[in-house]
DNA sequence: TTCTAAACTTGCAGTCTATGCAATAATAAA
DNA sequence: TTTATTATTGCATAGACTGCAAGTTTAGAA
């Protein structure tokens, strides 16, 4: 199927350093807490220099979320746009979809998680890497409500505002999932788990406000 | 009614140093941009010491977002709270009573819809001070779903969750109106116009949605 | 009006974040 | 082995932010 290229040394050396240097965020601050570290010491503990910390993350913050997760693969795309049933759990397949760095990496996710407890404003901080591609989510969901709803197709304007509303609810069930999946830190659900419950319940919430 | 008590001078001078701030902070952004602004010029504009601009806000991108908003009065809540009828509709109204500082400001507003328009993560930013009182929020949107819905008062982790997630999707309408706000900056219509209009698409989205 | 307490402003020193640049070191490729 | 590419590092510098102490201004009482 794909190249699976055995990445030379210099590649594994990077991924290395990228990392360590998460790493050493993390453990420093769950030790200590965020105001009391510094670039220095994370670069310290990672053994590199404070300048190469910059070369891998602009701030300490985004050493300390992560990379964002990566858009949906074209063919995931056409399935959520050509596909008919939920339109919101669709989304949330979608979301599914989005890989990220460092899924498999616990120790860096049982960190994570730990973060976000302490540190709720970088959860938020967190979604905003999910809005990098939100325009990007805007369109695809404007594509597939295009198809399902003929008359919206009718009216751009429309459409646009429509489909920028449902992405922000998407993106509001994805918040809600991140802040269940942070709340408790014994829990063994993932964050996938977390993400189809908040997206079910979103739809069972739907029917029930829709109903009044 | 209420005490209209007379401002004292300091008051008064608070005030205007602090709308100053924001005025040369905004002002100095839209004609050269935000990378290009420091606090020193921000300060010499704004007549203070840039030792002083801390006193007043704690980063440049405080003083260009203002203030968030305060919560609704408790009246407010507990007519909320009380009523039927449409649970995310009720909750838009909330909003509508969170009064801002800058509400009849028309120079600041008009700066800060060209603002967002220019640096949307910004808004994002701005979406942050909302999130000061969703703790808050989430307590009474339980309130009001306990009274509405007897067999979720029954539940407390489900009927938090419940309310955590329409809180959030809430939250979602507030962005969505801010987006559509700051889009053109030539429409007449106010913040307030905008987010009842999003509220109302809301509640239309989601009997198409639960339609399904 | 005068005096005193409280609140506000300011300067200064110092720490931390962040960036550009040039030199050096490590890896890849020829 | 040689050369080219890429990564790391140190250095210099600008800007953000904080604590502290000294000086001003306002409020309120005498």
């Amino acid at each position: 199927m794909t190249d699976v290229v055995e990445p030379g040394l210099r590649e594994r050396k990077r991924l290395a350093t990228h990392r360590a240097i998460q790493l050493a965020a993390l453990k420093l601050v769950h030790e200590r807490g965020l105001d009391t570290v510094t670039i220095d010491d994370i670069s310290r503990m990672a053994d590199i220099s404070p300048r190469t910390f910059f070369n891998y993350f602009p701030s300490k913050e985004e050493a300390l979320v992560g990379d964002g997760p990566s858009f949906p693969s074209d063919e995931a795309i056409e399935i959520f746009v050509s596909r008919t049933g939920s339109l919101l759990g669709g989304i949330g397949d979608l979301m599914l979809n989005t890989a990220t760095d460092a899924l498999h990496d616990h120790e860096i996710i049982q960190l994570r998680k730990a973060l976000a407890a302490d540190y709720p404003h970088l959860t938020v901080l967190r979604m905003q890497t999910f809005r990098a591609f939100e325009q990007k989510l805007v369109a695809v969901v404007a594509r597939r409500m295009a198809t399902e709803f003929p008359d919206l197709a009718a009216d751009p304007i429309r459409l646009e505002s429509r489909s920028a509303l449902v992405t922000q609810v998407a993106i509001a069930a994805v918040h809600h999932a991140w802040q269940n999946w942070a709340r408790d830190p014994l829990a063994s659900e993932t964050l996938a788990d977390r993400l189809a419950e908040s997206f079910a319940e979103l739809d069972d919430v739907l029917g029930s406000l829709a109903a009044h």
